[in-house]
DNA sequence: CTGAAAGCGCTAACAT
DNA sequence: ATGTTAGCGCTTTCAG
């Protein structure tokens, strides 16, 4: 049988109302008595329970993240970043994949896994506006990513029309004028897809370089499967393009080795840009261009959000939208 | 307040401990019985308090993965692999990162936060077999990777030194006589690093061809940085080669990476095979060959054996050593 | 500044 | 087949 604080209080010869108020460091103690409760907490090697804890008080020091798929690089690294700042703040981390689409993104959330947790980081994948509505409850949860408007949660994201906005007039900026945009969802809006879509249209718009729908190639799923599969089609096509920019980086990655295979020079015949920064495309052949997003940025802030709102349970303050900043990356993939 | 056994009791005019079993499964109940709590469970949206479970029952239903970093891709693909394994089974995940050495990784496995799950998923790095005995307790614990021989656990591993020696005679199949070794760690035997290194000079035995540890190239972390720094410093040194098994696919990521900025030509002028066969491989420029060592079948043998020990936490059984099956993957790297 | 006692929601003896 | 009851270990009023 594990330690108490009953056995730790008998030791010191306190009550346990003092043993606990040590550990909890409450400040009215008289040095003499928290010497002696922590020579006793030392001596029996006392750690405390904290499924008792999380039962009398409602906190269990566990935050879940919901991603959509760690082998996707770009939800790795940012796992890593948010377990670190998780980690600074004495909270550990429970991560939940859900490649399976808004059945599944609903199901987890309202699943009995979510007892356990103080507070959820949610990475939305599926979930529209439409669906606001079935975040509206008491837990606390700050979304990652895409926007969903208006939203009852706060929200961190990068600015990704800002983003897409930069890396496509980062090519125009080369010259290029026929610049292809992988990974688009057709219809959507709010997603990060539909951002970036956005971001790239006003980048030509602003370069005065007519937007041609033939040079916007669909992909579902943002993998590097994906983006080689979608760019062989779009070869096949013989749509002529001197410039890429990849909506993330795994998908450039996959377009990248299709187009090489082709014959295709980077970034001679075509430059490319992609979105993510992973740590694969300071590696890749070329090396890839991208835009950062602050991974740490984005972790530090949702955990700090989150971290508010877990302590502050009942402020109803209103849902706090943040952007991170980003930066543009320069590498072999469209250098001049 | 949330919704208790007492509110579902009290609607479904029933005991709580009607309204448990039920939960449970407890078998025996009359179907009529168990249709009217199920309504009022349903009517309630009553979901278990798992703290409440956990405290009285010991288990949370909640394992722990330890792995040195998920930004290394083998350790983000074998978590993906663990919780979708560990969620087929009913548990929750979290994950703790410990890139920090053997003093963290013993500060984690006493910490705290280890008291909330049921039992540990241990990517060992650090610790080898002089640390066994700080294993030698009563929490559930599967070893994953390199090997602590006679440790008091449970473990389950690909088979290192095999893999090693399938890979490098591979090279030498080839024609290559010249192959360097890509990621060793000086001295060390009972490790990862330790045992590929044995594959590796078995190989070489076999075929006769003599050991030059002139070719045994020493790299401490093995991500793609390290492999890439490893290879700059190995080529400035002169020594021929036309072949490099390297000990992960990162490294041989990083490797091939330089070797091709300096004009060596892949497979051409070096063959070259890694080891994890994370996504990236297939992708890369050349695609790169490599020893898949099945991680889906590793994370569910280890998943398996750590419910068994957690299950009958009081049998003495013997710590069981499993190794998984490996296969070569041929791809451009190491073409003919 | 410290102690006594109640009770968080659940499971498991035990009783019926 | 179902009900009663006693805690799991902790935090938290409330007293002193």
């Amino acid at each position: 049988m594990a330690i108490t604080l009953h056995d730790v209080a008998r030791l010191a010869g306190v009550s346990i109302k003092t043993v606990s108020n040590v550990i909890n460091d409450y400040p009215h103690i008289r040095p003499a008595t928290r010497k002696k409760v922590e020579a006793a907490i030392d001596e029996l090697g006392y750690q405390p329970n904290l499924s008792a804890r999380s039962l009398r008080s409602g906190r269990s020091g566990v935050i879940s993240l919901l991603i959509p798929d760690l082998r996707n690089a770009y939800f790795a690294e940012l796992a890593d970043a948010v377990m670190r700042a998780a980690r600074a703040k004495g909270l550990s981390v429970i991560i939940e994949q859900m490649p399976g689409g808004k059945k599944e993104e609903l199901e987890i959330l309202r699943g009995p896994r979510m007892q356990l947790v103080d507070g959820i980081l949610y990475s939305v994948l599926a979930l529209g506006e439409e669906d606001a509505h079935h975040l509206d409850n008491a837990m606390p949860m700050v979304l990652l990513g895409d926007r969903i408007f208006n939203g009852p949660k706060d929200h961190v994201t990068m600015q990704n029309t800002e983003g897409a906005r930069a890396a496509t007039d980062h090519l125009l900026s080369l010259g290029r004028r026929r610049v292809a945009a992988l990974g688009a969802h057709p219809g959507e809006v709010v997603g990060s897809a539909g951002l970036r879509l956005d971001g790239y249209q006003q980048a030509l718009a602003e370069r005065g370089v007519e937007y041609d729908a033939s040079l916007v190639i669909p992909v579902i799923s943002w993998h590097r499967k994906d983006g080689a599969e979608a760019m062989r089609a779009f070869l096949t096509k013989g749509v002529p393009f001197d410039g890429l920019v990849a909506f993330n980086d795994s998908m450039a990655l996959g377009a990248m080795r299709v187009m090489q295979e082709a014959g295709l020079r980077i970034p001679d015949d075509v430059a490319v840009i992609g979105f993510d920064d992973i740590d694969e495309t300071r590696y890749s052949i070329p090396s890839l261009s991208t835009i950062d997003p602050s991974k740490d940025q984005i972790a530090e802030t949702a955990v700090d959000l989150l971290l508010e709102r877990i302590e502050h349970p009942d402020s109803h303050a209103p849902a706090r939208d943040l952007a991170t900043e980003f930066h543009i990356v320069q590498r072999e993939s469209s250098a001049i």
